[in-house]
DNA sequence: TCTTAGCACTCTCCCCTTGAGAGTGCTAAC
DNA sequence: GTTAGCACTCTCAAGGGGAGAGTGCTAAGA
C-alpha cells in the first residue's frame, strides 16, 4: 500500500472521519464548507476522482458523494490513524476498576469485556486465557454426599477447575484427604502426560483420580475451555447500518458460536502478545463479517497463558479509539496476570 | 377470564395458530378455506366481530384480517394450549445430553441455555442457582507466588468459589494448611454470621481469612452472583417482527443488563420451584418487552438453591412448545441438582 | 334464531409519474 | 495547477390511480 500524496491523504482522512460521523456519502462541497481547505470544491473533486480510481473511495451512484471502501479504511488504519494513547483520565478510570476488582482472572475478563464495550464503542469479546502448557499445582478431594466426590484442581498460575466424580463406594473424608496428599506430593508441577504416567503404580482410587486430573489438565490447554465473555451486543445493534439488514445478526453469530469464533481467531490473529490487529470487512474471507470490522489483540503472559480480546463494530467504527482501548486493556490485563503468575 | 363459547374458542385458537405460522392478519375466508369448519365465511365473520369486541382480536385496519391481542394470547395460553409434554424422542435427546455432561451445575446451566434456545425456539436465559442459605463446607489455602494466596471455598451443595488475597508477608504452605485445617474444624456447616462470629478469637491470618469467607458466603446468597447464561439471541433476531424495528434491541437489553433482569425476575416470577409462568407483552409494566413474551420457570432444590430459566420470543411465539420445553428442562435440572445436593 | 349470499364500502399496496435537489464530470479560461 | 460554470445524472419524496383483499351490513332462507 503506497503512500498517497499529502493532500490526497488529508482528503481521504477527512472523508472517512466525516463518513464515520454522519454515515452519509460525503460531497466535495461539504468538505470545502466544513474545513478550510484553501482550494475550491472543483479541486477537491479532482482529488476525489483520483482516490476513487485507486480504490479508496466509492460512489453509491453517479450523483452522490463518496464513501470509503474497505481499502480506504485499511489505508486509514495503517497510515492515518496513528498511535494515539487513550486520554490519561480514561486510563486512570479503567486501571482503577481493574485494581478494585477481585484478583481473579475470570473477574478481570468480565470487566475487560465491559470496559472494551464501553470505551471502544462496540460489541466486545474476551476469550479465556489458555494455558500453553498447564501444570499441576494442587488437588483437593472433598466428600459431598453418598458416593459423590468433589475434585478441585488448582493449576500453576492459580486457575481453579472442579469436577464431580462418582466412586464405586462411599469414601470417608480421611481416605480422600490421604489420597489427595499422596497425589499432591507425586504430581507437583507435572503436566498431563507425566500425571498420566503415574497412574500405573497407584491404588484404584488414586489411579482414577489421576486419570481424571490428566484429562482436566489437557482440557485446560484446549482453546475451547471456559466461558467467552461478551458485552455491548445491543449497543452495536443500535448502529444505523445494522438497524435494518440482517448483517448484524450474521456478525453476532460469529460472537455467539464458539466453533466459528475459534476458527476465526486462529486464522486472523497473530499468535504473539502485544500488537493490535484490525480486521476490516472480514478481509474477503469471512462472509459474516463483511459489513463489520474487528480490533483484536492477544493478552496474557507469552509462553504461559494467552487469550484474545477485541471490539466488533460496523466498518465505519471509531478505529482510533477502539485500537487504543484494546491496546490499553490488553496491556493492563497482561500486566495483572503477570503479577499473579507463579513459576 | 371467562370461558368463551365452544365455537368462538375454536376460532380464536385457529386464528392464533395461523397467525403464529404466517405473521399476517387472518381473514375469515382463509379460515374457511384451510379448515373444514362446516359454516360459511359470513358466520365466521360474525364470530370474529364478537371476539374483537371482547378484546381478544384486533384489526390493523378496516379491510384487513384479524390478529391476536395480548389478551388473546393470554386466553390462548390459559385455556387452549393445554398441558402437552415434549415428545418422548426429544425428552430422551435432552436428558441424554444432561447425563453425558460433566456433573457440574455450571456446565448444566450452559447446556440448559443451549437446549432451551434450540427446542424452545427463542432466546434463552438461565440465571445461576442461588443458595437460599449458603453454608461453609470446606476451605483450602494454597500458596501461589510471593504474598499471594489462593483461597478456595467449597459450600454445602458443592459450589466452589475462589479468591486471591494478598498477605502482609510471604507465608509457607505449611502455615497455610495449618490455618485451613483449623478453620475447617471451626466453621463446618456454619453460615456467614456464625463464621464472622469466630473471627474475634483467632490469630491475625485466620481472622482475615474468616472475614473473607463470611463475605464470600454472603455473596453466594446474593442474586447477582455468577454468570447468567444465554443462547439463541441471534435466532430470535431473525424473526420478522424483529428484523426492522429496534424492539428486539430493547428486549435483548433486558437479557443483557443484569440489574434489569433481576428486577424483572423478582417481580414477574413466583418464588416456588415447579410452575411455568408466561409473561406476555411485558404485562403492560415492562416497556422493553412490549412486543415479546417470556416463558419462565424456577429450577433447583426448593429451600436450598434455586435459579430461574426461560425462553424469550416474539409475542407470537410457539407457546406450547416453549412451555413444555421450559417445564421439562427445569424439572430435569432440578432432579439433577437434587441428586448432587448434600445436607 | 341462526346461517348465508350478495354487495357496497374502505383501506392498503404497488406502480407510475413528476419535480426538486444534490452532486458530479467536463471544459475552457485564468 | 486551479477554478467557475454548466449540462447531466441519479435519488428521493410526494402524489395519483387502479387492483385486490376483506370487511360489515342487509335481507332472505332454513
Amino acid at each position: 500500500m503506497e503512500k498517497l500524496p499529502e493532500r490526497q491523504e488529508n482528503i481521504l482522512g477527512l472523508v472517512i472521519r466525516e463518513y464515520i460521523d454522519t454515515v452519509t456519502p460525503i460531497s466535495s462541497k461539504a468538505l470545502v464548507d466544513k474545513y478550510n481547505l484553501g482550494v475550491s470544491s472543483a479541486t477537491i473533486r479532482n482529488e476525489l476522482v483520483a482516490l476513487t480510481e485507486q480504490g479508496y473511495l466509492r460512489q453509491p451512484h453517479t450523483s452522490a458523494g463518496r464513501e470509503p471502501t474497505e481499502e480506504g479504511y485499511r489505508y486509514f488504519v495503517q497510515r492515518i490513524v496513528g498511535e494515539n494513547e487513550l486520554p490519561l483520565a480514561e486510563r486512570r478510570t479503567i486501571s482503577h476498576q481493574f485494581y478494585q476488582a477481585r484478583k481473579d482472572v475470570d473477574e478481570w475478563m468480565r470487566l475487560a469485556a465491559s470496559v472494551l464495550a464501553q470505551h471502544g464503542h462496540g460489541a466486545s469479546l474476551v476469550t479465556p486465557a489458555r494455558q500453553v502448557k498447564a501444570r499441576f499445582k494442587h488437588l483437593e478431594l472433598i466428600a459431598t454426599q453418598g458416593r459423590l466426590v468433589l475434585l478441585v484442581l488448582v493449576l500453576q498460575g492459580g486457575e481453579v477447575r472442579q469436577q464431580m466424580l462418582t466412586l464405586a463406594e462411599q469414601p470417608s473424608q480421611e481416605s480422600l484427604s490421604e489420597a489427595a496428599r499422596h497425589l499432591n506430593a507425586l504430581c507437583d508441577g507435572q503436566d498431563a502426560e507425566a500425571v498420566l504416567a503415574q497412574t500405573l503404580q497407584l491404588p484404584t482410587l488414586e489411579q482414577e483420580v489421576a486419570r481424571l486430573i490428566a484429562e482436566m489438565i489437557r482440557k485446560a490447554e484446549a482453546f475451547s475451555a471456559g466461558e467467552i465473555f461478551r458485552d455491548g451486543v445491543t449497543t452495536v445493534l443500535a448502529e444505523p447500518e445494522f438497524a435494518a439488514s440482517d448483517s448484524a445478526r450474521q456478525a453476532l453469530r460469529v460472537l455467539e458460536e464458539r466453533s466459528y469464533l475459534e476458527e476465526f481467531l486462529a486464522k486472523a490473529m497473530s499468535p504473539h502478545v502485544g500488537g493490535v490487529q484490525v480486521v476490516i470487512g472480514g478481509e474477503n474471507a469471512w462472509q459474516e463479517l463483511k459489513d463489520c470490522s474487528m480490533v483484536l489483540a492477544r493478552y496474557g503472559v507469552a509462553g504461559y497463558s494467552t487469550g484474545a480480546m477485541g471490539v466488533l463494530g460496523p466498518q465505519r467504527m471509531a478505529y482510533g479509539r477502539a485500537i487504543s482501548t484494546v491496546r490499553y486493556v490488553a496491556g493492563l490485563m497482561s500486566d495483572l496476570m503477570y503479577e499473579v503468575y507463579s513459576e
